[in-house]
This record gives structure tokens, sequence and C-alpha cells, in this order.
DNA sequence: CGCATTTGACCAGCGC
DNA sequence: GCGCTGGTCAAATGCG
């Protein structure tokens, strides 16, 4: 893999909107003039809305799974690589936010722009998904030559299902960040053309089938690409290493956050001025989480806020059903 | 002892 | 058809 398709891993954009933005700020609300506390201005608002919007699109509309349970609770900061799921893939990222510069048009049903290895990785676990299922099934069910064509019809319907998934870059010295849920890592592998290796953690709850995958940038080995994959259908784990709902993992400023259902606009309301590096973090021992530290990135290109609003409602409408 | 991690093997998809 | 690759499995191992 080149380094352009590196690249191109990181920066999907808006198809339809690349040629009408602004190439300043993108996703405003959390860039360096973010006014999205600022409760006075209607645009705000409107903001905050379509930015729910997203949220619901990211959980699926359960509380208990806000994108914050995966990357606001972290001990980095929460650089949201937005990477929904679908044919269309308007993947919004702002993973150029850190340091990519240039807007990877995007066309839909276009296999070339999408065919960055994070993209290209998701189709393929998918169709791992769908594979891993079949196997076992086609192990108790073909025996005869006869349903084969049943299994690949099968293998094709389960192929279309796509598990909501997300991606985002943190910066942090940590590969597995904290996010309040327990993991347990089934895998790892070497990625191409990359020094670090790619891991694999299911989530340890029973019926929870939710997975993610942590890999480092081989670009910035600073970078963190967390992809969850799923929707966890359980509360955070009650007992987390001795905290309520892992509470103790996250800084105090995130806490009121966390307890509440209405966690991201909270946990939005609780990132001024952009995005932030969590820097410090903790052990994994229980209680002796310190406070994390807060430093912008200060490369940070933000995104136009208006992706979100073209975007937000289509992909929710495709992510639930 | 129970649980988590490691790691080599395996499988299927994909491109050539 | 073959090789490469990503994703998963599962036995072995480590750890508290």
């Amino acid at each position: 893999m080149s380094d352009q398709d590196q690249q191109r891993e990181i920066f999907y954009h808006d198809p339809f909107n690349d040629d009408q933005r602004t190439s300043e700020t993108l996703f405003s609300f959390f860039g360096p003039n973010s006014t999205i506390r600022d409760d006075s201005s209607p645009s705000n608002h409107q903001r905050f809305h379509d930015y729910m919007g997203l949220t619901h699109f990211l959980t699926g509309s359960t509380d208990y799974n806000t994108p914050a349970t995966s990357f606001g609770y972290s001990s980095s900061s929460p650089q949201l690589l937005f990477a929904p799921e679908g044919d269309q893939k308007p993947v919004m990222d702002t993973g150029n936010l850190l340091g990519v510069t240039e807007p990877t048009p995007f066309t839909p049903n276009s296999s070339s722009v999408r065919s960055s290895s994070t993209e290209a990785a998701e189709d393929e676990h998918e169709l791992q998904e769908g594979k891993k299922e079949t196997q076992s099934k086609d192990v108790l069910e073909n025996e005869g030559d006869g349903s084969k064509k049943v299994i690949k019809q099968k293998k094709k319907d389960e192929k279309k299902k796509r598990e909501p998934r997300f991606a985002f870059m943190t910066k942090s010295d940590i590969d597995h960040l904290e996010d309040g849920y327990r993991w347990r890592k089934y895998g790892q592998k070497a990625v191409k053309n990359s020094p670090y290796p790619r891991s694999y953690y299911r989530c340890t709850t029973q019926k929870c089938t939710v997975k993610k995958r942590v890999e480092r940038s081989y670009q910035d080995p600073s970078t963190v690409i967390t992809t969850y994959e799923g929707q966890h259908n359980h509360h955070l784990p009650a007992t987390l290493r001795g905290n309520v709902g892992g509470g103790m993992l996250y800084p105090p400023s995130m806490m009121a956050a966390q307890g509440g259902s209405s966690f991201p606009q909270e946990f939005l309301a609780q990132i001024p001025n952009g995005f932030y590096n969590f820097s410090g973090g903790g052990s994994r021992g229980g209680l002796s989480y310190q406070q994390s530290t807060l430093t912008p990135i200060q490369q940070l290109q933000i995104p136009d806020y208006g992706l979100l609003q073209d975007m937000v409602p289509s992909m929710t409408f495709k992510q639930e059903p």
C-alpha cells in the first residue's frame, strides 16, 4: 500500500459537499472557534441537533452506547473518523485533522476512492463476519451439493448485513484505550507496510458481539486508529476494575457526562475549544487513574460542519431500519 | 484456577 | 489457479 493509500485511509469526505463547503472549519463545533456552548446562537442549536443525528447514527439511539462510551471515556482524544457503513460510504473523516490537509473527493460507489485499507479492511472484516457464521453452518448444514446454492445465497445475504461501525483516531501512547467496556483480545495481525500490528478485540459481555480493531498509524506512530463494530447490547460493566461503569477511568471533567443518559451533549460540552488530546491516563489496576491532562492538538483542521448537516440524516436513515 | 493474551494455523475474498 | 491479505480460531501460555 502506498503512502497515498494510507492517507486516503483516514480522510474520507463528504461525497456530496466537498466542492460546496469552505475549507476553513469543518466540524466547527469542535473547532478552535467552537461555539457549541453558546446557546444564544440559533445556528448552534441547529448544529447540535445535527450532531445528535450523528450520535444516534453511531449508537443506534441507545444512550448507553454513545460514541462517548467508546472514545469519550478513553484516555485519549476523540478525533472522530466517522466511518458509517453502507455502499455510499459517506465517511466524514476528521482523520485529516491530524495534519492531512487535502480533502479526498468522494464518489459514491467509487471503489477506487473507497479503497483505503481501513475501508477495505472493514469490508473484509464484514465479509469475514458472514463467513465465520456461515462457516459453521456450512459444516452443519451443507452435507450435499444441493444446499450449496442456498449457502451461497445465505452468505450473500449476510454480506449485506453491516454492523454499525465507526472509527476514530486518537493521539495516545496506549494502544488499547479504556472505554468503559471489557474487551478480550482474540487476534493480532501484522499490518502491511506498517511496523505496528493490528489487534482485534471482542466485548467480553455475553451475547454482545461488538468488536473493535486497534492499530497504530505508521505515518504517525502517536496516532491510534480504533474501529468499533456493532453496538453494545448492555450497559457498561458494573464492576469494571472496581469502578461502577468504569467511571474512575475518566477525568473528573468528564464524569458528569458519563452518568447522564444524554451523554453526547454533555460530552461535547466538556470539550472546549476543539479536539483535545487527553494525555496521561491511569492504571489498569483499579482506582489509581490519575486525571488526564488536556492538550490541544494544534494541527487540527476541522472539517466544515456543514458536512454533518447533509450527511447525518441520510446516514441515520441508512443505519436505523 | 480462571481468565486474558499470544501466536501459528486456517479460511475466504480478491487481484493478477 | 495462485499468492497475498485480513480476520478469526484455538491451543498454549501467562498472570493475578
